[in-house]
DNA sequence: GAGTGGTCTAGACCACACG
DNA sequence: GTGTGGTCTAGACCACTCA
């Protein structure tokens, strides 16, 4: 246990960079800048360091990636107040009763949506032709109003038909499919990934983009197992954790729009 | 379609390192620059475009961290050969078995391993109290001798008494678990995000220190429902994908060590 | 030793936020 | 306008690889 060198310890192969960030780092992790307060400006830390400015940035971005801090231009570099969500994929994951049970409150909002015909990865994900029609759904989900995902839905018009105009009266899926006699559907696969959001997806998501998000491709189904929706979106990175359970509980059944409160179950 | 440029939409606020890094990015999926081929150094980018040094290195730096180009000090820029593995995770999932189904050579190294009290979250996951001894094996694993995964797995010692002695003897946890009787055992839960790795981890990883890396923590348990081993790792970012599937087929109960081969069943 | 990337400095100017 | 971060340049020197 005594390498030569070290990951992060004395590191001094010239590494002022390195040094600086996690003298910050540290001073972050025992309080010394709070959740939410400014750090020093770049001149400040320069002084304080004793090293050039370009020193300096090169250790913020390693801050920002990471998700600790967070720069606002014009304004100064924040710590970053953290609160990851815990989110449950399971054989019936709903977007609502999931962050319920987080003690959140969900919300989504539409971006755009549209008829497409089908590509051909949606296509087979919906075991429908490549080309037959498509409905796609562009959100954004909320919980307690902060961005935690941005994707696009599918779902086969053939199976759905009007599925536009239902789509402006709902905000939950689960409401929806209900009107089209469908009173149960689950999970049947999920594909998850990470990587570097693009600059829209950052936005969306307010996030830095150089902070890595979590790709989700999903496929659910009716309990015949017809595929009825596929779904292809990010999540922001440094606030949702994925808890995969596999011995799922029935559970109730229920439609929660806006009803009923039931929260906290931790 | 047919926006002025870039997706931030207008974003020409003197961006010239996005240019630059936007333009290798598209070089590079088009086949201009090769898998594994190695990129013009930066004097010669520098002059291509006509920029300095320090925008060419941070063009470079955006296209480290999205895992598209490997930086080898002193040798020059490479094109990251991309190889996706698919990792299932289910009621049943198993590391050899998983990788063989994807046609790759699975293996593991262990690196370290002890007895120690359980901290609070493993006893927590394991069911038994804190303090109480585990056995930690640290390990990485390989897939057609490529780093994919690096992590701790810990077993209570109450349950599997000398395991330190049979994990010499076999790579594989599954042939592990049925010298202690247990000829079958499901996940029941895990936990997957992302972040950045530690130097540490990018280099067990074989990976930049700037690319993001999923973490998964899991628990594991045996027929009656009792945990057995809890595991907290991070997986090569760049290389792998989890795809979690909730139908479980049963499927048989072998102990693929490395007798049967059996490969690709997708 | 030649070539390639890594770190650092000093300085200039631009863009954005806020009063 | 002042303050804060964002981009860019020019140049120096260090570290690693490979012949």
């Amino acid at each position: 246990m005594k390498r030569a060198e070290t990951e992060s310890s004395g590191r001094p192969q010239r590494g002022q960079w390195r040094a600086v960030e996690e003298r910050i780092s540290r001073d972050i992790a025992s309080g010394v800048f709070a959740p939410g307060s400014r750090l020093p400006n770049e001149t400040e830390i320069m002084q304080r360091f004793g090293v050039g400015r370009h020193t300096v940035r090169r250790a913020i971005a390693g801050l920002v990636a990471a998700g600790k801090v967070r720069v606002e231009q014009g304004r100064g570099t924040f710590v970053e107040e953290y609160s990851v969500i815990r989110y449950s994929i399971a054989l019936r994951t709903r977007f609502n009763r999931n962050l319920k049970g987080e003690g959140r409150v969900p919300s989504g909002q539409p971006i755009e949506d549209l008829e497409m015909p089908a590509p051909p990865v949606i296509a087979a994900a919906l075991h429908i032709r490549e080309g037959a029609p498509v409905y796609m759904i562009q959100r954004r989900g909320f919980a307690d109003s902060i961005p935690i995902s941005y994707g696009r839905n599918y779902h086969p018009v053939a199976r759905f038909p009007d599925i536009h105009l239902r789509r402006r009266e709902s905000a939950s899926m689960t409401q929806i499919y209900k009107d089209y006699g469908i009173t149960d559907y689950v999970r049947h696969s999920t594909t998850i990934f990470t990587r570097l959001p693009t600059a829209e997806e950052a936005r969306l998501l307010a996030q830095p983009p150089e902070q890595p998000v979590l790709a989700m491709q999903k496929v659910d189904v009716d309990l015949e197992g017809r595929p009825i929706a596929y779904s292809d979106g990010v999540w922001a990175g440094g606030r949702i954790q994925f808890v995969i359970t596999h011995d799922d509980q029935p559970d109730e059944m229920h439609v929660d729009t806006t009803s009923h409160e039931r929260k906290g179950n931790d």
